[in-house]
DNA sequence: ACACGGATACTA
DNA sequence: AGTATCCGTGTC
């Protein structure tokens, strides 16, 4: 099918969810035009996650033996918002890698006419925010990483591993106790504060 | 605080 | 067919 952009090594999504999801923050995410900073992401587990789309979704199954590590998992949820995952895979556990907020950096204009929204802060804190202001929808399921879109590899600078906060993922109902959440300490894009603890 | 909304996967 | 569930957002 597709290829990798040449921006983006493929064994970076060869690790574990986790580790994934962490090294995300701080990586810059384009995609025609637009871009910014990834400061919010999630993990979830293909394996003992009952939060994981492959718990309760043959089709997250099927799609994790039929594609290759970075490919993008996008779903519609609650009927309104289009959320971007990315397939993690041929590490210690395969899963996806759920990207929660960014700090916009490129093409803020045009996130602001599809947010219809102007404050900074409010075009891209949220999965289903930074969809939007991107525009990206189904027709970016499955993937690969490549046709613009571009996943710079800021590879974690010592200064923002520093500053990546985990904390327990939000929106779920089962498996709340998994730290699992990355975000980047401080950042004023965020969908919600890291909490407590 | 609550409405909005549709794909997916059940039960028949 | 009908029903339950779901990794959210904006406005009430």
């Amino acid at each position: 099918m597709k290829k990798f952009g040449e921006s983006l090594n493929p064994t970076f999504f060869q690790q574990s969810p986790e580790d994934c999801a962490r090294d995300l923050i701080g990586c810059r995410l384009a995609w025609k035009g637009c871009a910014g900073v990834i400061v919010e992401t999630e993990a979830y587990a293909a394996e003992g996650d009952e939060a994981c789309h492959t718990h309760f979704r043959p089709s997250a199954r099927r799609f994790i033996a039929e594609h290759p590590a970075g490919s993008t998992y996008v779903y519609l949820n609650y009927g309104v918002h289009w959320l971007l995952n990315f397939l993690v895979k041929g590490g210690a556990t395969d899963g996806f890698v759920l990207i929660r907020a960014l700090a916009p950096s490129e093409g803020l204009e045009q996130m602001r006419v599809r947010r219809h929204r102007t404050r900074e802060t409010e075009l891209c804190s949220g999965p289903g925010k930074l969809t939007q202001a991107l525009g990206i929808d189904h027709s970016m399921h499955g993937m690969e990483l490549a046709h613009g879109l571009g996943l710079s590899l800021s590879r974690s600078s010592r200064r923002v591993r520093a500053n990546t906060i985990a904390c327990r993922r939000v929106g779920i109902s089962r498996e709340i106790d998994r730290k699992w959440r990355f975000v980047l300490a401080g950042s004023s894009c965020l969908s919600v504060g890291p909490g407590a603890e």
